[in-house]
This record gives structure tokens, C-alpha cells and sequence, in this order.
DNA sequence: TGTACATCAGTGAACGCGCGTTCACTGATGTAC
DNA sequence: TGTACATCAGTGAACGCGCGTTCACTGATGTAC
């Protein structure tokens, strides 16, 4: 928490009230990137993070859930956004699944409280895979897409559904990171290092280096 | 959380002061299994559910951390329990390793709110794998074993490291039922064909049914 | 056998704190006439 | 061009609540003499 004393906010001018909500977003998100979860965000921590008086947030959130929801959605942007930047040119599958679960991990290990949000417990139904575009079920979808398009270059085995391999293979990515960030002192392997073993192992996709090819030359 | 009015408590007989202390680790058990988690878990809030003032909760514990200090010392005792209780008669060094691991994962299933606790962020460095006897470092050394026990039946390669392997089976299971209790509404496989498919995928150990002669033959 | 005293197992009032939420208010700035 | 008014962007006091923590107290029961 930033008890730094701020300079005394000016209000916004006219016609640029919604700047405040903005600020309000940006309290929130450094409140929980600071304290590494959202179990300590308040309505008053929050304003008193702003510099306004605690009233001034039902301005723009009716409560602080409305707040966390807000979060959450800028949190699966985010993550969309690292992830596409990841994959970004590559064109080998396997190599593609590995930049795309890589970015997935880093992105819980760099913003473990945001990540604690979007992944715990107490999610609005909207946002926790219930409704068909809720944001994480889009990405755990086009994750399912990936598995089978590594399927279809001949790099993993068609005996296995690629949804139940996504499936595996996000529960341990999940606890990889989860792990990772709630137990600090173990000797966990690097980050990258792991993600790439697991989905070499749960999907039998070629590790890095190898290509179509030296599958295809195996059995 | 019980709002049933209670019986009105009779103290306990001289010499039986101790009867309160274990009143009180079985009244936050409850709420911490009726809620989920531990957050919701306050001194006055424990004292409300056995019935006593809360200023008695002092006369055993100094503070509601050294209670869950003592809830999670517990929860570990009764998973080690569970674990035992699974591989009880299993000779099979195979069959050995689903069994811990799925019993793993049925506990986090039966005990979501002591498993967050055990698992979750927050715990203090002895019980976090920091101390070499803290129970969950016992635990792992233990599955690191079992590991190394299917690898000289020559039920797993003996190119990996079982350490590694260990780590790489925690972080899997530990995501699979985590998820599994944060995200309720994904269409979930049964817990114990997840675990199996995972340490079979990620150890290599045959599935069920199969023996090692299975194993042996296979190249 | 009777009684004073110590110990034990709690209790109850009170404190300050941070929280969410309500309500009426303020003061700058644009706009209609 | 001047002024009344509406709107906008917030504020400040006050409320009741649950929390942890303190302190002195209570009342039953055992024990020493």
C-alpha cells in the first residue's frame, strides 16, 4: 500500500468525470498487485488510495464486487494480449503451444494477485466459464484448437479427445503457477522449463528443438 | 454457518479446562468446511459458534493464527491418514502411486476449506515446506520415493529424475482439484480418472490393470 | 467436621478501528435568456 | 453583455456493524488447616 502522502488531487473538469473511474481502476489493480490478492480490497482502502473521499466510488461502482468484476475482465485482456504477443509469428504447433501456456504461466507469476482473482474462488458466474462467452472459457477453447491443430500436423496422437488434453494440461499449467506463487520456498524448477516438460509429457507433443519429423520417424 | 440457538454450555468440571480448547478446534473446523475457506474465519466468529464469550477463546489461543496453525498441523495429520488408509494392502508400486495421489486429490474434494488453508497462500514458513519437518515436505519426500519405487519395478523410465517427477505430479494434481473447486461448473472428468491419466502421461507408470511385464515387454 | 482460601473456568463491559452505506451539501462551470 | 439557473464532480458528517483486545470480575470447586 502506498502511504506515501499525495499531492492533493484537482477535481476533473467538466465532461471528464469518468476519468476519476479510471483512477479508481488503477488503485485497485496496484491495492491487489501489492497485497497479492483481493481479500484486502475495500471500498475506503481504495478510495483512500485515490486521494477521495470513500463516497466518491459509488460515483462510478455501485459496489466493490461490480469493482472486482471490472478487474477480472482487464485481467483476461491482459492475459489474451501476453499470449497473443508470445505466439506471435510462430507457425510450428507444438512450438505455438508451448509460447501459448508459457505466457499463461508467466502471466500468473508477474501478476500473482490479479491472477488470484481471475482463478479463485467467489468468481461471478459470468466470468467463471458459465456463460459461453465468458472470457476464460473463450481462450480455454481456442487452447482445445491448438492441441488439435498439433494433432492434425502429426505431432501428438488422434487417440486422445484435444479437449480432455486441454483440460490436463491446464490443471497442471494452473498448478504450476499456483504452486509456484503459494509456496515460494520450494525448489521449483524454471518456470518455463516445467510448462514445457508437462505439455511434452501430457500431450506428447515434440519438445523444443525437435520437429514433425523426428516424430514421425519415431515408432 | 449454525444459527440454531445452542443447548446453553455448562462449563466444563475442574481439571477439564482442556475440553474448551479442542470446543474450539472443532467449531472453526466447521466453519472453515461451511465457508470454504479461511477468510472468513475471526476470533469473535469461532467463539459465537461454540457458544462461549469471546474473550474465552484467549484462555487456549493467543491469536486466530496459532488456531489455524493448528487447524492446518491437523488437516496434514488426517490427509497423511486418508493417504495411508488408500495404499493400505497395495503392493503394486504402480497401483501404490494412484492411490496416494488420488487420495490426494480426494481430500482437497472432501475438505475444500482446511485444503485451501493447507495450500493457500499465508502459511507460516514451518508448516510451508521451509522447515525439513514440516508435513508437507514429509509428504513429498515420500511421493519422491514412490516414485523411485515404480522406476527400480522398472514401471518408469530411470532418465528422469524422480524429484522432478514428483514436483511435476504435485503441481498437476494440485491444479486438478484446485480447479476443481474454484471452477464447479467446468464439465469435469471424475477426479480419479484426471489423476490417473496425469501420472500415467506424466510418469509414464502404466495404467490400471497393467503389471510391469506389461511394461517390460512394450519396446 | 467446619471454614478460609486458592484455583480454575470462564464472563461482561468497554475501547478504538475500519468497514459499507445514507444523506444532505458544496463549489466550480457551462448555458439559456 | 450580464445574470440566473442547471449540471457536474465530487465532499463530509454520521450511522451501525463486526472485529481484536484490555481489564477487572464471578462463581463453582477443591484443599489446607
Amino acid at each position: 500500500m502506498t502511504t506515501a502522502i499525495k499531492t492533493a488531487r484537482r477535481r476533473n473538469p467538466r465532461g471528464r468525470g469518468e476519468r476519476l473511474r479510471e483512477e479508481i481502476l488503477e488503485a485497485a489493480t496496484r491495492i491487489v498487485a501489492e497485497t497479492g490478492g483481493a481479500s484486502q480490497l475495500s471500498l475506503r482502502g481504495v478510495a483512500r488510495e485515490v486521494g477521495i473521499a470513500a463516497t466518491s466510488v459509488y460515483l462510478h461502482f455501485p459496489d466493490i464486487d461490480q469493482l472486482k468484476a471490472v478487474l477480472v475482465d482487464r485481467g483476461f485482456a491482459e492475459l489474451n494480449q501476453a499470449r497473443m504477443a508470445a505466439m506471435k509469428g510462430i507457425t510450428d504447433p507444438a512450438a505455438a503451444l508451448r509460447a501459448r501456456w508459457g505466457a499463461y504461466g508467466q502471466f500468473a507469476v508477474d501478476h500473482p494477485g490479479i491472477y488470484r482473482l481471475m482463478f479463485g474462488p467467489h468468481l461471478p458466474a459470468a466470468q467463471a466459464f458459465d456463460s459461453p462467452d465468458s472470457p476464460g472459457r473463450q481462450a480455454f477453447l481456442a487452447a482445445v484448437d491448438a492441441i488439435r491443430h498439433c494433432q492434425e500436423a502429426g505431432m501428438a496422437s488422434t487417440d486422445d479427445d484435444p479437449f480432455r488434453l486441454a483440460t490436463l494440461v491446464w490443471a497442471a499449467v494452473h498448478g504450476t503457477a499456483s504452486l509456484r506463487l503459494d509456496r515460494p520456498n520450494f525448489p521449483w524448477p524454471p518456470l518455463d522449463e516445467m510448462v514445457d516438460d508437462l505439455i511434452q509429457r501430457i500431450i506428447g507433443v515434440p519438445r523444443d528443438g525437435a520437429t514433425a519429423l523426428d516424430v514421425a520417424m519415431k515408432p
